[in-house]
DNA sequence: AAATATTTTTAGATCAGCCCAAAATTTTAA
DNA sequence: TTAAAATTTTGGGCTGATCTAAAAATATTT
């Protein structure tokens, strides 16, 4: 069984990888992760031991398919606690993440399938992000951002990029919550600001930095693998 | 913020004291702990540093106020998260030992009285064993053991004295549960077991090492402190 | 009370996970 | 293409938690 610190490392090179879409290098690691390089490179060491990644000195590290199903069921089981957390205990959507990023450790067999069952089966956490199912399976969507909204065309708030708890608070001043139905109204080329109607009438103005971190939706998702 | 292996110090530190009615011995907590004698010194020196217990050399220890309000909050969470696991997500009674053990240590501010709140604030655990409110405070029962009732006596099945899967197992297979209600109708000098009536009207045999493992509860209890 | 047995502590090692500083390697720029 | 800059790895060391073996203290028996 890993520790809670070898879970960590996989979760942050899959994100990584993810996102960059190419090996993970030594120092984003340890950027994500808040420590130094040197420990990086002795955890990735170990973790090529255990094959759990692909690593190769000065190169980089990949998932490998055995840590890739791991990073997943973690992704799985963080977003199925925030969903616990404030379906069921009533926290705040800005207060879940340090929660769940202890929960998401706790093993044993079925436990997660029966949260799942529990909370319905869920597909994506109060952020809007995507929660794999027991196959790993996640349900991708067609979400883009608000700032790449044209004006007249309408969407669904689906997700937020940034997750800080200083940017949800924004939003939830703003009302802006998951799911609101808004129209682009119009774009003001001196500072790309925007101004949105939401469904239920109301209008703002929101800046550059708040659109470029706020996903809608466009159309209804598919199921597909990865 | 305490580790997790202090933590399960002052867990196994609090149950023997309170057990035993004595100072632990070094002895009796690398027993409880699966662990050695030499790794117990160690651990109580860094424990009795941080004024979470009374320790001196040779003498066993003894929990200090700190660390008797971190002991009973720890047997509160793993007591909620035991009636969390039954309740809410169906697991049975010989199964959520291990995972409380492991949620029991999560850590957070509003995490365990929202959890509580969620569950209805509930006074005993699937076990019958009495959660500490948020306070601390215990609700004590009179309950004694099933092999120390008197024929014709009546009980209300309460709790257990041994937790083992395989017992608890054995009482469902009985059709025992907690709650169910029973008259003692006859003790047998041969072997010291007992026949009783359950309030659905069987009648069961339990042998004496049965009987000396399951508590009755003859009237309710009340609020005390510790 | 001395001898013996038991319990507890100390001493010395190990291991995972982390750090810093220095060396090695790769990348970028001149 | 060679020097400078950036990145990564190595070597050595630290801490928390563990162990074994041996020494010290306490308890028990005769």
């Amino acid at each position: 069984m890993l520790s809670q610190v070898e879970e960590n490392y996989l979760k942050s090179i899959f994100k990584i990888t993810e996102k960059e879409g190419k090996p993970a290098s030594t120092n984003a690691i340890a950027g994500d992760l808040q420590t130094t390089a040197a420990s990086v490179t002795d955890m990735l060491k170990r973790l090529s031991e255990k094959t759990l990644i692909h690593y190769e000195k000065y190169k980089g590290v990949q998932m490998s398919d055995k840590g890739l199903t791991i990073a997943t069921q973690l992704v799985r089981r963080h977003r199925l606690w925030e969903v616990f957390l404030v379906e069921k205990l009533e926290f705040a959507w800005d207060e879940v993440h340090d929660l769940a990023e202890q929960l998401e450790h706790i093993h044993g067999n079925s436990l997660i399938d029966r949260l799942d069952a529990f909370l319905g089966n869920p597909r994506f956490d109060p952020h809007g992000d995507p929660i794999p199912d027991a196959q790993g399976r996640w349900t991708r969507r067609k979400q883009i951002l608000l700032s790449a909204l044209e004006p007249g065309e309408k969407g669904i708030v689906s997700g937020v990029e940034n997750h800080s708890p200083e940017f949800l608070q924004y939003l939830d001043q703003l009302g802006l919550v998951l799911h609101t139905q808004i129209t682009l109204r119009e774009r003001f080329p001196y500072d790309q600001s925007v101004r949105i109607r939401t469904d239920d009438g109301r209008e703002l103005s929101l800046s550059e930095k708040v659109a470029a971190n706020l996903y809608v939706e466009e159309q209804s998702g598919t199921k597909e693998r990865r």
